[in-house]
DNA sequence: CTTTGGATTGTCT
DNA sequence: GACAATCCAAAGA
């Protein structure tokens, strides 16, 4: 969980497209809202994998979403970024131009990034990853988790307090 | 083999 | 604010 929270303000990009890390959501295996839950399958085989390394999956069958694996059958689900570099290539993915919509969701952050399937497993300290430690901090507040059924209560999805480049603002 | 439902987004009212 | 779109792994028969 402290992961999660420590990993808001990071910078992450792949392939020189990316910015700073403003939402994030934690999952682990004894989180019955999380995909490990009842142990491990081939889709989300990658979560179990070595930590440092990223879990990717489809959502809805329409969009794809990134995991930092923190550790075996613990993750960080990556949900919103603040564009920082490549944001000419972002805006010819997302065909919008539209800065606060262009990172600020699970789905919307991987289309910018050219994130898909292929990456699923690979670790994050190579090629075409970046990721370095906050340069800035700010306040990160704590929240309950976006668009699951299950274990609703926890307060496990954090983010930086008044960023307008989340999906859903933190007071 | 068939059915079910989701860690979401974009579009319409 | 409400809802349809759309793929595939997991669970059931």
């Amino acid at each position: 969980m402290s992961v999660a929270r420590d990993l808001v303000g990071w910078y992450f990009s792949v392939d020189g497209v990316g910015g700073r890390i403003v939402e994030t959501e934690a999952y682990r295996a004894d989180d019955e809202a999380s995909h490990c839950f009842r142990g491990m399958t081939a889709r989300n085989a990658a979560m179990f994998g070595a930590p440092g390394h990223v879990y990717i999956y489809r959502s809805y069958g329409i969009h794809w979403c990134i995991n930092f694996v923190c550790l075996p059958g613990s993750a960080v689900l990556i949900r919103a970024l603040e564009p920082e570099s490549g944001i000419d290539t972002m805006i010819e993915r997302r065909g919008l131009s539209d800065l606060f919509h262009l990172c600020s969701g699970p789905g919307k952050l991987t289309q910018a990034l050219g994130i898909d399937l292929s990456l699923n497993g690979c670790s994050l300290a190579a090629q075409p990853f970046e990721l370095s430690p906050a340069a800035t901090t700010g306040t990160v507040a704590a929240d309950r988790r976006i668009g699951i059924t299950k274990n609703i209560d926890p307060l496990w999805r954090f983010g930086l307090v008044g960023s307008r480049f989340v999906s859903r603002r933190f007071l």
